[in-house]
DNA sequence: GTTAAGCGGAATATCAGATTCCGGTTTCCC
DNA sequence: GGGAAACCGGAATCTGATATTCCGCTTAAC
């Protein structure tokens, strides 16, 4: 591979990555080459469908969160502050696409893509240690799981477009709003 | 008017408000026709454009609503209690366009719509007059208004092809974890 | 300097949904 | 009961937004 066609499938990767977090993923390709600064057709000649791309996105996707979670995770903090942390991680400005890397991906896309399934499970199997640990530490209510975290870290970080303007503006409000109800004592037992 | 006409007027309205909860404001003019039981031709009769007809499923919704508050209100239940059945009864199944009454119709849509912003200025009125009580009774914390409430229920309402499966299916859970985390004491000050 | 890989983006193909239109029905009033 | 006015339904048509292709022009690489 030439060395401008690599520089360029990295621009294409990012700026997919931008693209999407702000429109979702279905974002017209020509958005995503435009912010690339490059042509459709560069587009297309590296990603023959869109598919290929969401999942290019996706390996970004889940190993920047990886990395972010292992870095709360080992910060010294109890488990409920490193939720805390990554949670807030999670909601800053840009982070918009978190929802793409979880399961938003269409199965189709992923389908084969053992890496990006390995890293995904591994991620989600580290957040679940973490969460169990906060309830053994009391932290934590135990009707709630990692699941609901991940549902509620998908809806507020989706697309700002889908949210109603002051939840988009600041989700980690909204998220800490969220975790303040997953605080043990905080509550009648969840459904 | 003939009574035909008024027939499929009211036909047109529910479908309406039925298609737009599950689909969003902008479901095609065609489902609606079609839930209707009526051409869309007779559609476009009767709403010559998209937004008179969002202005009347808004109003159709705002009143369900205003009613249901004050129900949950005047039950003789606390403050809190009575907030908690209101968003209860909003997250149940069928209410998914609550977010449709709320802020989301379109501005050019509802200028001049006087009947309509007066009923939901009330009801927006009534509502925040809850949840001073509920402060006031201290069973919720102050760092959080009406408008938390209003946003996070349309969040939670949206057409569930916006919201991640579990979440769709299961609103009043996750509506119960908010409460949870606005209830007095529960908390870290939200930001 | 040559050439194959790579590029941009205009042109074209698709598609979903909006909107129009009119021949065929209903109401309703006399 | 009868006829005009008001209504209907939905096929046909129009649009706008994207996807996708194609090919003449560039540029890295040797």
């Amino acid at each position: 591979m030439r060395a401008d066609a690599k520089r360029n499938l990295d621009k294409i990767v990012s700026a997919a990555a931008e693209v999407m977090a702000e429109r979702g993923v279905s974002a017209p390709m020509e958005a995503i080459a435009k912010r690339a600064g490059v042509g459709v057709g560069t587009l297309y000649r590296r990603f023959p469908d869109r598919d290929s791309l969401i999942a290019a996105v996706g390996d970004h996707y889940v190993h920047t969160m990886a990395a972010a979670l292992d870095e709360a995770a080992s910060s010294g903090a109890d488990a409920w502050n490193a939720i805390w942390d990554f949670v807030t991680w999670a909601a800053a400005p840009g982070r918009a696409a978190l929802a793409t890397a979880l399961a938003v991906l269409p199965e189709e896309a992923i389908v084969d893509r053992e890496e990006f399934a390995r890293a995904r499970e591994g991620w989600v199997r580290r957040f679940d240690e973490l969460v169990r640990r906060a309830q053994a530490e009391g932290s934590m209510r135990a009707d709630v799981g990692v699941a609901d975290l991940i549902h509620l870290l998908q809806v507020f970080t989706c697309h700002p477009d889908r949210l109603p303007e002051p939840v988009a503006s600041q989700p980690a409000r909204y998220l800490h709003l969220m975790l303040d109800g997953m605080k043990a004592g905080a509550a009648t037992p969840a459904a």
